[in-house]
DNA sequence: TCCATACGCAAGTATTTGCTTGCAAATATA
DNA sequence: TATATTTGCAAGCAAATACTTGCGTATGGA
């Protein structure tokens, strides 16, 4: 489970996406986090390792716990790469608001 | 090299983000493609199908050739996921968040 | 028709992932 | 001090991933 380490390969993992998700929440120590999962505390833990190794986690010591906290600057990379290419669902978008804005009014009368 | 078939998954291998890359300046067959890289036209020819299966592209024939489009609509999922951290990265330069960074140092101590 | 081109399919391989279990170290609490 | 809690380290494993090579099949042009 090494090598590769990058935001984007972070992101893959929709477990470490649920981690994310719980620590930007809420900054907390491994065995909570671990709680949450049907997975061992070994298997969360390797997740944060990765997490932590590609900058998307801080873990602070607090006595025995360690405390995992977002630190998600580097996902300003990714919202970058996907931005380029805004042109290919921006019109769809744009067609759903005008669809709900026009049910929302109609709601209104 | 089956499986999982998600966008976040699609996007993470490099290859593949290239392969979007140029797609998405032009529609190209997939020979074309496989020469801007160092590996297999087969190998090209498996991400263009994991990124044609989880919709990121389109495939249409055109006599013996397959001309792969981009259709990157679904990118908007990875913009919304990456969207709602914004907070985290955008005002890197707010003084509160100054402050309370000195502090966070305080608490490493 | 004959041949080159563009491509898919399938078998085989090395590496990476994601996970487990067992055990040891450090810290808190009784 | 004895014990419980929180965690790391390491070995081991099945499955997925990223490739390769060889071969077969259309399609287009000479």
């Amino acid at each position: 489970m090494e090598a590769r380490r990058d935001v984007f390969q972070a992101i893959a993992d929709p477990t470490r996406r649920e981690i994310i998700g719980m620590v930007a929440k809420e900054p907390q120590n491994i065995n909570a986090l671990a709680e949450n999962f049907d997975i061992s505390r070994q298997a969360v833990s390797l997740h944060l390792k990765i997490l932590n190794e590609c900058g998307l986690i801080i873990v602070h010591k607090k006595g025995r716990e360690r405390v995992c906290e977002a630190k998600l600057d580097q996902l300003a990379e990714v919202n970058q790469w996907v931005k380029q290419y805004k042109q290919f669902w921006e019109q769809k978008l744009d067609a759903l608001e005008v669809y709900l804005d026009s049910l929302h009014k109609d709601d209104k009368k």
